[in-house]
DNA sequence: GTCTATATAGGGATAGAC
DNA sequence: GTCTATCCCTATATAGAC
């Protein structure tokens, strides 16, 4: 059962670690140093400036020295852990694949009702959205850059994200729950919204909007769009 | 009143060849050519080109030569239309500015009650954006890393047109249309369900999700949220 | 493992012929 | 008004010292 934000949080935070471990050993090949809590700590630095920097100019624009000077590599320790610009893409994509996926698995299983599991998803994007919204803003505006089979990558679990939700409301048509609508179109709005919280961010800051608040918003939404009409024939819309 | 949208598309084309003469007016201190026939001529190609290779592959990883290649002009040639390469944003920016601007206003002023003008205002953002889904996918893209100037009129129209539907809904809310709700919000999430649209217009094509379609769609989801639930005391939500 | 110094190419910009 | 040839800097990438 996925818990408030703040408990999600702290679980998150406790296997990062871990996670950073994970994309060394992924990418073993292409890098050159041996002791793992150096590389830990050096991958941690690279993937967060270049996370940084790309976000705030463009992953084109941002150039090496801007990494180096942000991270406090110089060149010669930078090309340690890449073997090209390209790597870093790679870089950042392994680490929140591994992530994303780890994460949302885990917190939607569980729930029984359609309207339980439909808000459980809801709430386990935007919370991890939220955590890491600088990885989902970048894979979001690069992935026209990517090279190829990143960018497969990239594609393939932008699909899955959107299954995820295609079968919570496939279900609940189904057993009748919902309304008979158009599910993939359902849930590629609920994508957009959900997008929306980590491509505009500031703009819900501006307007003192939590999460919470945000994940209650489009439940709602969604709800109201979906719940089949009363059956004594009152209609909603006109 | 706004008709469909083969009308709107027809509207549309015959005032382009207009605009480009606006833009080559509104630029002209950047502008060494001065046959006006000329210039709209080579505008044209290369405000095409640059959209068409800025959105493939990012406009800082565009080269100047890329685009002298895609338009046919020579590397001398494009410098008597620039000063520079950042004068190509701006070049796309006057372009885009003075359509949207213009076409908003004229189809959203004339409807009268607060669903007609909301369902205007919904179809004139996304027949414009279907039209010219290049330029739109190009600014929300590139913001970031536009030229300072630039980047405070890009968020600007993206306020006006927020505001547009904000005030929409604030009307309904307060002469009873809609039930009471937090109207900022809504504004923002019918703007994010329009810029899905033109961000990822290949997901609507592989579902044969037609702009008219859509339109319907994303109304329908609003008119459900906003309004009020019958008097007599049955409630949609549980 | 990390640094400084250097090689090399690619891209923005311009001069000047036609 | 348009082209070709060229300048020059910047950014990626590497060699080799420490």
């Amino acid at each position: 059962m996925i818990e408030d934000y703040e408990s999600f949080r702290e679980d998150l935070r406790l296997s990062t670690e871990n996670i950073i471990r994970e994309v060394y050993h992924e990418n073993r090949d292409r890098i050159s140093i041996k002791t793992e809590t150096t590389v830990v700590r050096n991958l941690t630095r690279i993937i967060e400036s270049t996370l940084r920097l790309a976000n705030s100019k463009g992953f084109h624009a941002m150039t090496l020295r801007d990494l180096c000077a942000d991270s406090g590599l110089s060149m010669g320790g930078l090309y340690s852990y890449i073997r090209n610009k390209d790597d870093l893409i790679h870089l950042i994509q392994s680490h929140g694949f591994i992530i994303t996926r780890k994460t949302l698995s885990h917190y939607i299983a569980e729930a029984k009702t359609v309207q339980e599991r439909l808000y459980a998803a809801i709430k386990a994007h935007l919370y991890l959205s939220e955590l890491m919204r600088a990885w989902f803003y970048f894979s979001y505006m690069e992935v026209k850059s990517l090279p190829a089979p990143d960018k497969r990558d990239a594609i393939a679990i932008e699909l899955e994200i959107e299954d995820i939700f295609l079968s919570v409301i496939k279900d609940g048509i189904s057993n009748g729950t919902y309304r008979l609508q158009n599910a993939r179109l359902v849930a590629s709005m609920i994508k957009a919204l959900l997008q929306d919280w980590y491509l505009k961010r500031r703009k819900y800051r501006d307007q003192a909007i939590s999460v919470e608040m945000y994940a209650n918003f489009i439940s709602e939404v969604i709800e109201r769009y979906l719940t089949p009409p009363p059956p004594n024939g009152i209609h909603l819309t006109k």
